[in-house]
DNA sequence: TTGACAATAAAACAATTGTTTTATACAAAC
DNA sequence: GTTTGTATAAAACAATTGTTTTATTGTCAA
């Protein structure tokens, strides 16, 4: 079933390669059953077969593109955060949100890439497929771990795990929210995801996940 | 066209009834094109033609979910927010968030009918359809405004208007993540999203939003 | 009773779906 | 030069899709 390999290297790749790019940008925009194989091979500019014979079917396609595609820039997105963390010289909390969400509000990738990234494990969360096992063991379970390993040795030692837990996902819904409901917030905030606010974006979760609302409220009676 | 209406009262409204209510749980559960009208009218137990008689179209059975379910449910979990803040006596800021949380958590509907309500959302802040707009301007735009105007009284008076509409989706996020992001967190927490779990995550959402990190974190040289 | 009408049912519709088959071009290996 | 195998292409496939059409009920008003 799976023994068209690639054995020779002639002008190889190309309509493969065309054909993830294409897959990818389209799953991420309408959803995989809202996709076609007619579609995605009509933007890919190569016969409808090509997608069976390159990939076996539409679903393996959909893996595909995770897995050559998703899972290494999620990979690039943990190294950009663990760069960035260490570059910043001292590890406090603060280090910690801030380079966690400038890798995924303003990561190494372009404007476009970010959101497919964003829209397609949105998805999976939403509705986990098959590739949600993929996601999670070979990225947010790492990417978890070592958020993990960080916050455990800025926080204070005798913080029970669940707690910490909880924390790190608290840090995760901001960042990933302020991805995923992009229309929402550009509704009611009416701006645009352009640097400036991204870069606004980042300084609030920072300041919100170390005071939350504590450091400016106030008390009144009803 | 839409002139098919119920002008007698028969025996009415039973099989309309039982499509909205299967058509909602299927729509919930694996989306909108994932699911066939005779998947719905099979679970129906009516005709095939039953879904164009009563709704004209599918996509008109998939708005009318939002707008007959959808939006008196969320209706309900703004009056929900609303009666549990007033109840707590005091109007703080944590009162506020655990008066939001609740009603989102463990609001006023069973388990199963509160995943269908998130599920639902959720995939329209990822993918908005037409429903969007319905669902921004009748649901989330007045909750929203309640949000505001309780934490308006709350917050410093000078706070900037961005600064607290990025409050407000900050606690959100967290709100909404909790529940949309179910398999994950359990998976990465090993709880089941049974009562005692829901309460440790309500008060979680509590602290984390009045304190942040800041309450618990330490100082560290790299 | 008769006519009108809402509701259900069964069947047919055209279009689109994912996939398979068959054929063709072209390169490398023997 | 023949064979082998990869890649692309065109056509056909069976199945499923949303929707429409036609018939058949049962109920109320005339």
């Amino acid at each position: 079933m799976d023994n068209h390999r690639k054995l020779s290297n002639v002008n190889n790749d190309h309509t493969k390669e065309r054909i993830l790019d294409k897959a990818e940008a389209l799953f991420a925009l309408k959803g995989y059953d809202a996709v076609s194989v007619r579609e995605i091979t009509g933007a890919a500019n190569c016969n409808l077969a090509a997608v069976n014979y390159h990939f076996g079917n539409k679903k393996n396609l959909y893996l595909e593109v995770f897995r050559s595609r998703w899972l290494p820039r999620a990979d690039s997105i943990k190294k950009c955060f663990q760069e960035s963390l260490k570059a910043s010289g001292s590890l406090t909390s603060s280090a910690v949100v801030q380079s966690l969400a400038r890798a995924f509000l303003e990561g190494p990738f372009s404007e476009e890439e970010r959101k497919r990234h964003h829209q397609l494990i949105s998805s999976e969360l939403a509705k986990p497929t098959e590739a949600f096992k993929m996601i999670t063991d070979q990225a947010l379970r790492p990417m978890f771990d070592s958020l993990f390993k960080d916050l455990q040795r800025v926080l204070p030692d005798d913080i029970e795990k669940e707690k910490l837990v909880l924390n790190i996902f608290s840090v995760l819904a901001m960042v990933l929210y302020f991805n995923f409901a992009r229309k929402l917030i550009s509704s009611f905030t009416g701006c645009d995801y352009d640097t400036d606010f991204k870069r606004r974006l980042v300084d609030h979760i920072v300041e919100f996940s170390i005071n939350g609302l504590g450091a400016e409220s106030k008390e009144t009676r009803i």
